[in-house]
DNA sequence: TTACTTAGTGTTAAATAGACGCTATGTAAA
DNA sequence: TTTACATAGCGTCTATTTAACACTAAGTAA
């Protein structure tokens, strides 16, 4: 069987897990198998879809987070290749599979990326893959379509670790953003508390910030001063490299 | 086009980078295109093969690595996909995989692993991916068929951030080993020098080496004392974690 | 006016990292 | 047998980093 050029491949799809910061929790972009899901624990699943003979792994996810939020020039990450034999045939998978593609029985390896968006510059569109698609907080997802917890799960834990080498969480956040904001994301991220006066002491040392002469208006609080992110010093700092940034 | 099982899937492979240490550098297995190679340049590559669409890929790149040494239980870590459209079209690419697949022009992606093996263990063979097979130091390699360099300095990259992690060395060394022999493990990974106190005292710390009566014979300096590899400690190790071990 | 919420700030003690030099014990060569 | 050579094995000091911890400030809401 000779492959055409301009076809999806049969073998191999990418799968997208999107995560969004609400500034409370982190979220991840799920869509619905169907609009009248009858079963509630299968309906969901990471945006996916096979691959292009013509495009390279990093082309597929963009592409598939492009139609389905409109963005460009997103930070993203493969994860890992995920390639059970069965990782796609369960009948429920089979039946969902069967009226979305040409060849549902076929073996499909799929690559996992996982890509950081602003959520407020994301307009959610149904795409090819997806007849709606949502916000769900990361800790409440159990169960997804196909192994795409599992896939969600690898995603997750890269992230935790690569959040530590690089300060990559900035590409969560809106372009002027507050340090209890930022401070906020890490413990989402992380899991667990950290100390305010050491995260800002540690996050400041970075000197990858710039403050801005501009504050929080309209808060039940003290406002908080905004500041940016310099990318200048960033681009300095990542090539240098550091890997000292845990809590 | 269905999949049969027991096929050869010809859109989807793995490839191996096999790491030994012999107590000087590093090296990777590398197998010969074929034994008459006119061009030097591209006659080496990974191992690697189609996978059958009954195995996952982990149990692909066991099956290479089992065929190639005769090793099995072998650390193992998957690095990731990588899936250039172009990535085995050269005309030499292109020469060597006519004369050893039934789909030359598929599409094909390829998942590398990497793995860590005890050099004296391997016994290496012919087989149906490899003509020969041979050490190289890794320092040494500077081109491969395919896009094997990319994979392997993705894989090298992937060894030196996971060694900080956890001490995964060990698998690289004999049941016996002296602690000057791990310090220049240490270093050949990491590709720099590591002041030999603060080794000693570091490695020390971490509390899962177990100290012999032995002691080296035969060699021209003072003999050091054989220690091995505590596993009950380790695996207490590598529940709680610790991400402390950098240099 | 009071309650509430988050912002913003410093110190101290303990652990860790990094730099550094000497003696001990074996083999090999003179 | 003496000397040269090579690696083993050890300890200290300093600077840095971590972790734990509590109060005042500045807004809004009731």
């Amino acid at each position: 069987m000779a492959q055409h050029k301009q076809e999806l491949n049969p073998n191999v799809s990418a799968d997208c897990v999107i995560f969004g910061f609400d500034f409370e929790k982190l979220n991840v972009l799920i869509i619905r198998r169907s609009t009248d899901a009858t079963n509630k624990a299968t309906r969901m699943a990471l945006p996916g879809d096979l691959i292009y003979d013509t495009e390279n792994l990093d082309m597929a996810a963009s592409r598939i987070l492009k139609e389905l939020t409109g963005l460009t020039n997103i930070f993203m990450e493969q994860v890992a290749a995920f390639g059970d034999p069965d990782r796609i045939k369960t009948p429920q998978d089979q039946k969902w599979l069967k009226s979305i593609r040409t060849q549902p029985n076929a073996r499909v390896i799929t690559v996992g990326y996982y890509s950081l968006v602003k959520m407020e510059d994301c307009s959610l569109h149904a795409s090819s893959f997806a007849k709606s698609a949502e916000w769900i907080a990361v800790n409440e997802i159990e169960e997804l379509a196909f192994d795409h917890m599992e896939i969600l799960q690898a995603a997750f834990k890269k992230l935790k670790e690569k959040i530590r080498i690089q300060p990559i969480g900035f590409n969560l956040l809106p372009e002027k953003f507050t340090l209890g904001q930022l401070h906020k994301l890490y413990e989402a991220i992380l899991d667990k508390q950290i100390d305010k006066r050491n995260f800002r002491r540690k996050i400041l040392k970075l000197d990858i910030l710039t403050s801005l002469d501009e504050k929080q208006k309209g808060v039940a609080h003290k406002p908080s001063k905004f500041v940016k992110f310099n990318e200048r010093k960033y681009n300095k700092l990542t090539e240098t490299g550091f890997d000292n940034f845990s809590f």
